[in-house]
DNA sequence: GGTAATTAGGTTGTGTGCAATTGAATTGCT
DNA sequence: AGCAATTCAATTGCACACAACCTAATTACC
């Protein structure tokens, strides 16, 4: 009945697309974080990366290496080995190269890199929710990305 | 009754951030992008600026000038001149100065930036469908990023 | 034991993002 | 008219992302 040719246009529109809010929103969650990383002296990437080097602090996987790491971030050495070595020189992380495989870096946390974990609890206190959304709308958020995110790296 | 540390620790956890999803999720969808993007020859952020200009081919604004498209996709400046560069050497796009007020650069599409339009539909067809989510889930997603979105847009 | 294949990390080059600054043009105000 | 404030784009500098390539180390296989 209508012409063909108009629903294809409407998938082209800008805010038809799903994939321009996931990276607008993005950024704008980045952009939501300035305040706080600058603060901790932080990048957002090196902030995540800190995340998980908190986290192995608790429970140390077997392997604490770049690759590793690399593969909780979904980020490859191109990307990390300058970050990291950033990291080391603020003094809050450690790289040494495994005595068993010269060919692996194993990740640590000095004692400022241990310590800054206690300033982002008070900090991080009151980020998302002064966006006015409710826990349980970006619960639900989180868990359709999650969703998306399974799917998509079951794709290649 | 619990120590309250616990609930603390929890919010820091790598895989309850949102910011961590979004991000990944973000990036994830850009590489999902990649084989189609390469058959057109454009970067995924080129992509977006294109899709912007086809829309303005259709209905053009008062003033389709930089400023313009960065509001659309809320960039800046430091990102679109170097983008716009490059689309106007791929002869897609063309900048021009307006005459009545020097210190804008109105955009527009040549032939070939038109004639792309055409090859987007057929490439894009199969592309999120790809991942398995249903339609709804996905129309889902985008609503809720469009909210979270507004919010964070009226933050600062 | 020696060679091929694999693996881990690093390097390089291109293209964003974004803050900060600059510079030219325009507007507002008096 | 004259000057300050504003606006728009461009530029610069830094930090990602990621592809492509490289090297060294290890493993697999004969």
């Amino acid at each position: 009945m209508s012409q063909p040719s108009r629903a294809g246009e409407a998938a082209l529109l800008l805010d038809n697309q799903l994939c321009f809010k996931l990276y607008a929103a993005s950024r704008a969650v980045t952009r939501a974080y300035k305040p706080m990383l600058d603060q901790l002296g932080l990048t957002y990437p090196q902030y995540l990366a800190m995340l998980v080097l908190w986290e192995w602090k608790d429970t140390p996987p077997a392997q604490p290496t770049v690759k590793a790491l690399g593969e909780r971030l979904l980020l490859d050495s191109g990307t990390l080995t300058p970050l990291l070595k950033r990291l080391e020189q603020l003094g809050l992380v450690l790289r040494q190269r495994a005595s068993h495989d010269e060919r692996e870096v194993h990740l640590g946390l000095t004692t400022a890199g241990q310590a800054l974990r206690g300033q982002v609890l008070p900090l991080r206190a009151g980020l998302l929710c002064d966006s006015g959304a409710s826990l349980e709308e970006l619960e639900a958020l989180r868990e359709q990305l999650s969703g998306l995110l399974t799917r998509l790296m079951a794709l290649p």
